[in-house]
Parts: C-alpha cells; sequence; structure tokens
DNA sequence: AATGAATGAGGTTTCATTCAT
DNA sequence: TATGAATGAAACCTCATTCAT
C-alpha cells in the first residue's frame, strides 16, 4: 500500500523569480508536450526547452507528472477563464441567442490549443481525476440545469433532469473535442447551428 | 522514409500447442492491458501473466505492439460479430425498433469489455489509426446512411446528410462509450430511450 | 535511407569531474576491448570495468559504437603523434636511416598496445572504414611518395609508382602488425632489417 | 576454469543421408556466412537455408561455432586442395616458372572465394587456432624451404633462412589477400609479377 | 538555489540452446 | 531422427530521480 505520489507544486512561489521560473517550466512542457508527446516529453526535454538544468525542476515540482497535472491546470483554467468572460458577456441575451454564442466560443477556444488538447485526449494517461476540467464541466452543467428549470415550460415535460444534464454535457463536449481533432469538412458554422439544432429539439417540447 | 514496423503475427501457429500458446499470450496481455494500461503492460509482465517465458512472446510476434495491436483486433472482430449479428436479427423490424435494439447492444456489449475498453480510448490513440474499430465504425454509418436515403420523407429536409452522418455516429459512440466508462447514475433502459430520443428528435422532420 | 547511426561523442565535459570519467570509461574500455574482444566488450561490463554505472556511458556517449570508435581514434591519435615526432626528428637523416628508424619505431609503438591492434585488426573491421588510421596510413604513403619521386634515378625505372607505393605500404603495415601479433622467433633488429633490405631491394634499379 | 567447448562433429556421418545433410548445412552455412556476416548468421538462418529445422542443426554440430569452424575447414580444404594440384602440374618448371604460376593461383582461388575470405578475415573471432589454414601454410613455407635450400648458391649468402622463410610466406598470404579484399587498380598480370620482382629480388645474390 | 553528473531499475529484443512430441 | 516450441540469459539503451558541489 503506497502513498498516492504527491501532485502539488513542492513550494509555493513567493519570490518574483521562482514564478517566473515555474511559468517557463510550464511553458515549456506545453510545448513539448504538444510537439513531441508524452512519451517523448522526457523531463531532460523539459529542463532544456525552459532553459534550466534538469536538477532544477525538482526544486519546483516533485516529479514529472506534478509538471504534467500542472501543465492541464493551466489549460482548464485558461478555457474556464475565457469561457467565463463569454458567459458573461452574453448573459443578458435570448438564451438561444447565448447558448449558441458559448458553442462558438468553445470550439474556437479549443482550436486554439488542439495539439496539447490532441495529447490530452490521446496520450495522457489518467492521471488521478482531471479536477480542474472536471470543475469546469460542473460549473458549465450548472449553468444549463439553471436555463432548464427556469423555461421549465419550453421543454418536455417528461425531461429526467439529471439524465438530460449528463447527456447534454456529455453530447457537446464531446462532439466538440471529436470536431477540433477529427476536422470533418463541416464549417464552424454549421457545426454550431448542428450542435445547437441537436441540443434544443432533444429538450423542447 | 522507413518501413513502418511489422505488426502482422510472426508466424501462423500449425500445431495445437502453438494455438493454445498464442490464446494465452492474448488473453494474458488483454488482461495485463485493462488493468495497468499501455505503459505498465511491459512485455515481462504479459509473458509472466501467460505463464511463458519473455523469449516465447517473440516466437509468434515481432514486437510488443504487434501483440496490442492483436488485442484490439480481437476486441473489434468480436464487436464486429455480435453488432453484425444483432443486425441481422432484428433487420426486418421498423427502422425505430431495430435502431433502439442495435444501441442497447452497443452498450451491453462494450459494458462487458469495459476495462479494456477505457485503455483503448485513453491509451491506445498513440497506435495510430486503429483500422479494425475504424471499419466497424464505417459499416455502422453505412447503415445509417442507407435508412436516412431510404426514408428521406421522414426527416428534415435542409439535412446534410455528411454532416449529420458524421454528428450522428459520433454522438452515439461518444456518448455510449462514455456512458460505460463513466457509469453515471442513469439505467441502461433509459439511456437508451435518451440517445434513441436525441437521435430521433434532431433528424425528423 | 536512414541515418548512420550517431558516433561522435554526446557531451563534451567541461567540468574536471566529467573529464576524469571520460578518461576512465575510455581506459576502461581498452582494456575490456582489449581482454575480451567486441563481442565481450559488453556496456555493462565496460561500465563496470570503470567503477561507473551503466546508465553513465550514456550521459558521454551515443551508444556501444561510440565507445569503441573512441578507442580507437585515440588509438590512431597516439600512433599519429609518435611516429609524427619520429619522422621529424630523422627527416634531416639520409633516407635510408630516416626509412630504417621509421620502420623501428613503427613496430616498437605498435608492440606497446599489441593487446589492443589484436583487436583492431581481428575485430574491428566490422565497423566500417577505420578514418584515423586511413588518414595514418594516406599520410605516411605520401611521405613514401615523395621520396622516390624525389631519388627517382636511384630506382628502377620501369616502376610503377602507384603500384609500388600500394604494394610498399600494405608490405611494410601487414608485416609490422604480422610480427608484433604473432612473435615469430625473429629478433626486431634483425626484423627490421629484413623489412628495410624487402623494401630497398625491392625499388632499387 | 572451463574446458574449451567441443568443437568436433557430433556424430561421423555413416550413412549417406547424414553426410548429405552435413553438406547442407555447410553449404547454407557457407551462404549465409558471406552474405550476411558473422553476426547475421544465426542458427535460425543457417537452418532455414539448409532447409531443415533449427533443432536438427544440433544433431550435427554440438554449438553454432562447430559449424563456423568446418565451413573454415572446408574453405581451407579447398584452398589446399587446389593449390596442391597446382603445385604438382608445374613442379617440373624452373622454379621462376612454377613460384610464378603458384601466385597467380593462390590469387586466382582466393578471388573465387572473395566473400568468405572477407568475412573470415574481417569478421570470424579467432576460434582457436585455425587448424587447417595453418596447416596449409606450413605446407607451403616447407616448399619454399626446399627451393631455398636446393638452390642456395643462387641466393644472398647472408641468409637466416627462418626469419627469410617467415617473412616471404607472410608477405606474399598477406599481400594477395589484402589485394583480393581491397582491390587496388592493379591488374592481376602485374600484381603477380610484382609479388614475384619482391619475392625474387629480396632473395637472390 | 542551481547545476549537471551519476544512478540503476526497468524496458524491449535476440539468439544459442534444450526439450517434449 | 526430426521437429519446432520453449527457454532464459544477456545485450543495448532510456529516463525519472538523487546527490555532490
Amino acid at each position: 500500500m503506497t502513498h498516492p505520489p504527491d501532485m502539488s507544486p513542492r513550494r509555493t512561489p513567493r519570490q518574483e523569480r521562482s514564478r517566473r521560473t515555474v511559468e517557463r517550466i510550464l511553458a515549456a512542457a506545453t510545448r513539448v508536450l504538444s510537439e513531441r508527446g508524452y512519451d517523448g516529453a522526457s523531463t531532460n526535454r523539459i529542463a532544456e526547452a525552459a532553459g534550466i538544468s534538469n536538477g532544477s525542476l525538482y526544486q519546483y515540482f516533485p516529479n514529472k507528472d506534478a509538471i504534467v497535472v500542472a501543465v492541464l491546470d493551466r489549460f482548464a483554467d485558461r478555457l474556464a477563464d475565457r469561457l467565463g468572460a463569454q458567459i458573461e458577456s452574453t448573459m443578458a441575451e435570448p438564451w438561444q441567442v447565448a447558448g449558441r454564442a458559448l458553442l462558438d466560443a468553445q470550439i474556437r477556444l479549443l482550436e486554439e490549443d488542439a495539439d496539447l488538447l490532441r495529447i490530452i485526449v490521446e496520450q495522457i494517461p489518467r492521471l488521478g481525476p482531471f479536477d480542474k476540467l472536471a470543475a469546469l464541466q460542473r460549473r458549465l452543467t450548472d449553468l444549463v440545469r439553471v436555463y432548464l428549470l427556469l423555461n421549465r415550460d419550453a421543454f418536455r415535460e417528461d425531461l429526467d433532469v439529471d439524465a438530460t444534464l449528463w447527456i447534454l454535457t456529455e453530447t457537446v463536449g464531446q462532439l466538440s473535442i471529436k470536431y477540433v481533432l477529427d476536422r470533418p469538412p463541416i464549417p464552424r458554422e454549421r457545426m454550431v447551428d448542428e450542435l445547437a439544432a441537436l441540443v434544443v429539439r432533444y429538450i423542447r417540447a
């Protein structure tokens, strides 16, 4: 029975210099991961790409997977921030408009980091639950839940809310990712329309 | 430009003993893969699990990936065979019935090999395209295409057939897999109903 | 068409410690090669003989053959340096004297590294052409060529210069090596005399 | 302290069938050695080339090196037989003529098996003394010794017979081999002439 | 704090040889 | 006697991690 390996950064960077070094490590790790995949991202290569010695990595992270987890967290944070901004900026619109905008934004954002996304989806061995991304998913789910409840009478009355929520979020999430990674010959405009149709037709009365 | 490494079995077993050994290797590899993932499935561990010596693996497979590919092929073949049988047995029914039965069968089959499925989904893309599973996907897609074309007047007239097909097959495929792997608190009956609703409502007029 | 594997040292040692380690690796490799031959010189044995870990070898050399090549290069460099010094120091003498001194020096030098020489002669051609030694051979050939041309009238007039050069250098080279490796019951003084006689009588008018 | 490994054929082939099998093994081993080198000549490949199962090799030879030794012996025997025939057929001629013919024959014979010769010289780790070839060398040496003694007055009187013999045989042997393997741009006729000149000038008064 | 040398377990693969049939 | 399946030691090499400076 072994302890689960420590995945938290080893020291909280207080000083400015340290924080910059952590930043460089994460940026380098992101680059190396995107370009060479999980197996190709050796600690030595990450250190080299970050312009520091391999030994120094271990000043900031207890082991390799902690670095990867930090990269994933950064990715999730960025996504959450930007989707959050999007939500805020269209919250006032009618829900069809807001939803469509959100779909569009999500796909655009994923496209920006398609290389890293591919590695995350295809190569990263599951390193325990991917907390930050799960949190984002929950946040979006809650948002949809609110819409569902607020507009209850616009929808099928036999709706099992939890089942529907799971199906909706997974459908939208998985399809967005697949779309970005597989690049089927469907223009993004059309894709967003279809996704919206899929969702709306599924839940409306 | 180098030859891609040989992935085909090294020797077609003639003797009964050989056939049994190959069986044991594949069974052991399936077990080890399911339990420890791709990286944890070292040739040593597979040999040990199969109760044979390390060197014997290489009597039958040219390298580790060839073993993994054989395991996947077996999985895909099994799936294709049983889905094929399912299709045949309900082809005569109305398409709503046949479709629902197919969804139900697919989820049941995936559930049977959930552990291996998890590895396939989460770790195997590193091996490049997984031909047999892609072929199965194409086969199912073709089936749906025929239904769409035969029943054109029952559906929305603005349907972009190719886009719709891509979305439908990916939705059903990804959601079935996610359902089996994440085990959300939705009974299978309900899940099948919802999936059917999702699909039918998306395409009908 | 694949790249030839990299044979150059992996890291130019900066620190004193590194330099010492490389020295120890090369010394150990020389020893192991001399005693156990190419096939017997496993990387593990070399590392053990050097008193370092297996992995450390690969900090400095990309693969086993690079180590062997480095050993050979060192041998050839040493030989070239010392023969060069010999040449310089007797260049002023009449050519018979200088030639005899060169022969004598060459045999002495080979005798010093007889064990390694045996491995080079008997097992190393597998590594492909041994550049540094070939360069030394060319250098000596050029030297002889100059003597031949300068003293043309002292020699047979039907001399085919290129054929003669090939025969002379190979004769002297092969016989010196054979003498050192087989240790026939001929004193070195005598051997040098006979070699000189062989050469002189062959080319003189 | 281990016994030197057994190098003699395991059973003396009495029956015709066995003898034929041994022949096939040796022919196959010669071919594989010539084409793929010592390291590439695995027992499996030799067995396959001989059209028998790998296990059967060990009915006839105790280990791999015994096979290689047998190949070398066959090569030496063949060379001895044919040089012997050459000697017999020109024994009656004056020695200059006979000697030249012998040189010519030797180079021709080596050229016929140049591929195998290259492997022997460059790759075969020394498997104990190469008895048969040594015997051939001794035989030729004896021949030359007789000539030297019989024609004593035609030669330098300060001749150290043993030293001279060693030098002569090695010179001729090594140069012939080098000539065949390196293919310098010297026609064989010329080469034979030069070799003869080298020898004759060396020993004559 | 930083460096980079050193470690050593573990990975995949080969192949001479043995053994059950 | 012949087969070919099975063996297992040993080869080369990588890389996350530790340690001396």
